[in-house]
DNA sequence: AAACAGTGTTCACTATATGTGAACGAATTA
DNA sequence: TAATTCGTTCACATATAGTGAACACTGTTT
């Protein structure tokens, strides 16, 4: 089936636009950015302004994001299964760790932060959550990639890889032999990937059916990490290994 | 103008059955809550899902919101002018009152609580944000609608009244001598009018022009907010007028 | 003060996308 | 096994949407 609705499609594409690029867009820079007609974006806007998804500065005239996406994307995170199977567990581990916890799921060929809670130190990492990025990128989403069958491998590093640091793998023979340290050691453990200076330790959770669509990680200071890193490896094992339990994996 | 694009309108609508309603749809079920076609509701779910904007379950079949809307949803409050001016605020009075408070805007005829810190004790009110509610629903709300032109109270009072508790405002005339107090006094102090055994303490914050479209508000206990209410008021009125005199406000 | 160069917005028309409603196969229930 | 109910597919008649020029406005430049 390949009849998909033309100006449905449109209208995603013009909201994704909002996404990474600037808060506040003109009809004619959307008409260059999109390569539509001018009158076409302008049609789309106002559209989507009735509908409460797109706002327009009465003074500027340019437009943004509209608060109706607002209720929308807190549905989505109130009505979704691991955000609520995984609460409590977040809970449990910051309290132990005082460190920044998230739980990472996969999405298609994306990884997303789904839920989290910042470290309550002075000095933590507050995590970037709900927004999609790329599985092979951080310790939460490699976790998730290990364990996913081969045709996900090739999906995920079919896009032109990004370094997001120095030490970031790039290469993709280096990343498939990566993956599979994860897969037969269970668990990932990295620095400076993601983030110079910052340690990310993770975790999967097993479904029923032995599939991993979902992870637990605890994000730090390298400093202060490296010492408690045996105990929190194994405090995340122990609560990885309950929650895939309690879902039925054996 | 009136010539909006007939399927992207149908597309906001089909969102927007999920906010209010279940967390998963089927085909059917859709097609009889929106009066179309079986064929028209499957052909919107299958675009809406190739865009990220719905999941389908693969087992059950049924739909739901999917993670992109959690993407679009974030960017809306990281984008928002008034969330990131208020946040340190916020968390100023959070710190001395211990008790929930958030950040109110209104958007067309609706109010809906932006930003929110949830009070840290045991005890709390926790505030359901990030969703639209009636303008003469809550304090924080009322108090801009308040401060709204007169157009706007009828807009906001031309609907069904609904009643949330046994003591919400329901009578026309009432609700409208209340907003004069308001107006009157600067600030709104209710209890129970939302939530049974909840306290509110709102003010607004004053544009450049003058004009009010968002406050600041304190939620509590009835119990523990009465010793401290006038404690509260004017930490809260202090901050407001500071926050008013920085948009611009004289 | 006048011309200009930007906006966002509007419009009528033709090519195009879309809703219909019946038919399909796959589950699930009787 | 028959009946029901689900999501899904399809071809065609009909209603919709994109075009690109013209519009009204704003602020700037001459």
């Amino acid at each position: 089936m390949e009849h998909y609705l033309t100006s449905v499609q449109k209208c995603c594409t013009l909201l994704k636009v909002f996404i990474n690029g600037n808060k506040e867009w003109g009809v004619t820079d959307l008409s260059k950015e999109l390569q539509w007609s001018k009158g076409a974006v302008h049609k789309m806007l106002s559209t989507l302004e009735s509908e409460g998804f797109i706002k327009q500065n009465p003074q500027t005239k340019l437009y943004s994001l509209g608060y109706t996406l607002l209720e929308l994307g807190n549905k989505v995170k109130h009505d979704d299964d691991w955000v609520s199977f995984s609460r409590s567990y977040l809970q449990q581990l910051a309290e132990l760790t005082k460190e920044s916890v998230c739980l990472c799921i996969r999405d298609h060929r994306d990884a997303i932060y789904v839920d989290k809670l910042d470290s309550p130190l002075p000095i933590r990492f507050i995590i970037d959550a709900y927004r999609r990025f790329p599985l092979y990128a951080t310790s939460a989403s490699r976790v998730i990639l290990a364990f996913s069958p081969e045709e996900m491998w090739d999906a995920a590093l079919e896009e032109p890889i990004t370094a997001f640091t120095e030490q970031s793998l790039t290469d993709l023979s280096e990343i498939r032999s990566r993956l599979e340290l994860i897969r037969s050691r269970g668990y990932e453990i990295s620095s400076n990937m993601r983030n110079v200076g910052v340690t990310g330790i993770a975790a999967p959770i097993y479904q029923a059916d032995g599939s991993v669509n979902a992870s637990i990680s605890l994000i730090g200071p390298s400093d202060r990490m490296e010492p408690n890193v045996d105990r929190w490896l194994s405090a995340l094992l122990q609560m990885t290994k309950e929650m895939s339990r309690l879902v039925g994996y054996k």
